[in-house]
DNA sequence: AAGTTAATTAACTTTTTGGTTTAATAAGTC
DNA sequence: GACTTATTAAACCAAAAAGTTAATTAACTT
């Protein structure tokens, strides 16, 4: 459900911007060409998501980032990190070496 | 886009597959419980979003992971690391002090 | 108590997504 | 050339997503 709440490109800019910080909900929908509402509705699916967490001050919501779920999604990045490494730069130029002719010399 | 394409289950079981090595279109809809066309058009997201690539073989059209995507992920997740490193221990230490009631005495 | 501000709920519309089945394309085999 | 295998394309459908406006709830301000 994590990825799917990072879906939206709205949503990941509303994320950008409680990394500096709690924000409330008008203060959220401010940047944005949308009604309050929609973006209400964005919040609410990254809270169901636990990107954000919502509290009460009088009659606002402040709500700030919860670092969980995209450290669930950095987790399940780390079994494709090795694709992007060392590995794979020297998986790559072994592979340009192939395309290269040398396919069929067993001494490359 | 990336994301997007990450948002459905299947598509992520597809490249789990594809980071063991390079399969065809027949062979990567096995497992599922879907027609093959079905797994035939989340293959072509994946590769529209340039998480996959395919080849050619005879009939086969060979499917590989193409990690540069991902990669932009793991980019994309950086600014919100500090907010699960040690740093955020520290600040939920922190918090966590001030809920016990020290919160007005400046000595700590 | 009347009015304002902040946010959510409800009802509705449009577009996108994820699936289906049937038909078409293209390569390999008999 | 006819048949089978692998894959994609086309047409369609249902459900989910992303937005709207209008109404409701709840707290604060006069």
């Amino acid at each position: 459900m994590t990825l799917s709440a990072l879906a939206d490109p709205t949503r990941r800019a509303i994320l950008a911007r409680l990394a500096a910080g709690e924000a409330s909900v008008s203060e959220l929908a401010e940047p944005f060409d949308m009604s309050l509402v929609a973006v209400s509705k964005h919040l609410k699916v990254l809270e169901k998501a636990g990107l954000i967490s919502k509290g009460r001050e009088a009659q606002w919501r402040p709500c700030r980032l919860e670092p969980k779920p995209l450290r669930q999604v950095d987790d399940w990045l780390e079994s494709y990190r090795l694709f992007w490494s060392d590995n794979l730069d020297r998986l790559e130029a072994y592979a340009a070496l192939l395309q290269k002719g040398e396919k069929n010399d067993p001494s490359n």
